[in-house]
DNA sequence: TTAATATTCAACCAATAAGTTGAATTACTA
DNA sequence: TAGTAATTCAACTTATTGGTTGAATATTAA
């Protein structure tokens, strides 16, 4: 029942700005609702209902204190989305690298003798 | 026109399997439409649509030769995102590392000699 | 020229998202 | 106890998403 953890989800959750600023807010410290909803100009129910997506997300955690809510960032899916954007900038250069090697070697072959390829006229 | 690099459209994109799929595929190199959208169980056309997503993101650039059309991958946006929740976590760990000195701190007055400061009772 | 291939465009549908307003719930405070 | 504060719940609206099918547009091949 812990909505666990899910690249779709966080990714999500994070392509809002409010939801952001949310965050960033958050990763100050603890604030209630209220309190997050203050700079923004929306609704407090607005508001409430960003803090329930990024809840699902588990980007950020809920304690009650009385009738308060406190709100907390919690930092654990945002390592897990930059692990997966990382390892496709990874593949990439990878392929990059592959592909630097592989024309050093067509050079190295192309140059010294001469007619090898090209379209000819 | 260009439609610019935005964090909103990078992260909605990629918060997306069939979209990270294909990303994934592109990261190995071009491909064409058809090739992207054999993997998958839906219509070639959902498939054109997500590629589409893609490259308002600027994630995918496309480039055509006769009735094909070439895609192949653009990590900019990624370095984007990255940055960004890199921020995010560097502004946690801060304010970790600043709760931890300031409890070592307390640490300092309340257990030996007493009597520097503080709120005294 | 005709047929097949690669792709988009257009219209549609169901589900979800993002916002609103108004009422309900729960916990403090005077 | 009565009122106010902090928050969610419920219902509603509008826009967007992710998918479908069928037709249109180019381009290549027979």
């Amino acid at each position: 029942m812990t909505a666990q953890l899910n690249l779709d989800d966080t990714l999500a959750a994070l392509a809002d700005p409010t939801r952001r600023a949310i965050l960033q807010r958050l990763s100050e410290g603890e604030a209630r609702v209220t309190d997050l909803a203050q700079p923004f100009a929306m609704s407090l129910n607005a508001v409430s209902k960003h803090i329930r997506v990024l809840e699902r997300a588990c980007l950020v955690r809920r304690r009650r204190a009385g009738r308060e809510h406190l709100l907390s960032f919690n930092h654990q899916p945002l390592d897990e989305a930059v692990t997966w954007i990382e390892a496709q900038r990874a593949l990439w250069t990878a392929r990059l690298g592959a592909l630097d090697a592989l024309l050093q070697a067509e050079d190295r072959v192309a140059s010294p003798s001469a007619e090898t390829k090209g379209p000819a006229r």
